[in-house]
DNA sequence: ACAAGACTAACAAACGTTCGGTTGGTGAAA
DNA sequence: TTTCACCAACCGAACGTTTGTTAGTCTTGT
């Protein structure tokens, strides 16, 4: 009726009802559980209808990969107007502390136990489809070289050592990926001896 | 025939032919394809005939899981009379090094890419089902349980700082997961920065 | 002859997908 | 302002295939 409802109370695509109900579907039965039918009925939806908004299951699934991995990255990937060493270790307090964005400076959103299982699962489907590994490969490389960009950044400030940016951006990755597969993994799993390890690592290895 | 034919050219149970085929299926067609046509196939049988061994896919896959997490210990733990700073090094060379087992003192054979890429699928199981969170969390138990005596033995010796067993155990524990799920989700990764600076770490956090 | 192991055949259920039909709203023609 | 055509969205029903599973039968070694 009136335009404003526009901007009112956007009941959002459908497209995207449904992409999050995959999401629900998924963390809930699993990737080999991941139906049509499962779907459609979680929208509220017969399954010929999902047929409207996808030409098949493979597109669904494709899109599907495409939104998660881009929530991903967004919670990943974040540029701050603070010193190297700052933006770091806040990275690191919000991906491995259990009270989250209290003592860091600042504020960053980590991805939720519901996102990080769903893309654990994700990656798990990298190791049999190649399409899946571009995709996987690409948001690591991103990562990576947003980590590493913050070290040389930290080396021209003076603050850290010269030591090799993409050498421990790799490393840095690489510990991110296996607390984010135990967090996915297992129940009441502490973080709290990894993060303690890894600003060992970065007092002494790292910082001038 | 001959009863020597037992020892001569093991055909091995059948039941292990089963866990063998599911083995490759898992590979090739990922979780979701793991039905029990497919396994037939693989080992040769009609699909009834796999009832004859298995009470039901349940039980198949739960054995099949036991199975493969128990070749995945026996890659990650082993026992040997070398110093524990001989041994650490040596059990992070041939996981992390491209050319495995040749610096290093003792011969440690690591697991393969391909039980590397099962291991994963597994593990992206127990996001959503909790008897393989149960046998994951057991595995990564006792896996740090024996970085942590290593390291114990390191202090003991003289040859470690005096640092927490449990949590640098922790820490190399999940450093080693992430370069797993690395190793078999993306083609082509270098380990080699990551090897370099867990050593980074080691000399200058760890050893005295 | 006996049991283990493999076979053929069939089952109901769930799978992805297609077809044809029914809505409800929107824009143009009258 | 009414009428009509159009179209996106959704639905019910059916399709052929694959799923896990069971029953009964044949084959084989001891």
């Amino acid at each position: 009726m009136v335009s404003d409802d526009l901007f009112a109370d956007p009941p959002e695509d459908t497209q995207e009802e449904i992409l999050q109900a995959a999401f629900e579907v998924l963390q809930e039965q699993g990737y080999s559980g991941l139906s049509i039918q499962r779907i459609a009925n979680k929208v509220g939806l017969q399954k010929a209808s999902i047929y409207h908004h996808y030409s098949d299951k493979d597109d669904l699934l494709l899109s599907f990969v495409d939104h998660i991995l881009d929530r991903m990255e967004s919670d990943l990937i974040r540029t701050a107007d603070v010193s190297p060493k700052t933006q770091l270790e806040s990275i690191l307090d919000s991906l491995l502390l259990d009270e989250r964005a209290s003592t860091s400076a600042v504020e960053i959103s980590p991805p939720s136990d519901d996102l990080l299982r769903v893309f654990i699962q994700i990656r798990a489907q990298a190791t049999h489809n190649s399409d899946y590994q571009d995709r996987i490969a690409a948001i690591d490389e991103r990562h990576e070289e947003h980590l590493a960009a913050i070290i040389q950044r930290g080396i021209d400030a003076g603050e850290f050592r010269n030591v090799d940016p993409n050498q421990v951006a790799t490393a840095l990755n690489t510990f991110i990926l296996g607390s984010f597969s135990q967090r996915a993994t297992r129940t009441q799993v502490s973080l709290e001896p990894v993060h303690k390890s890894i600003y060992s690592y970065l007092e002494n290895s790292v910082y001038v």
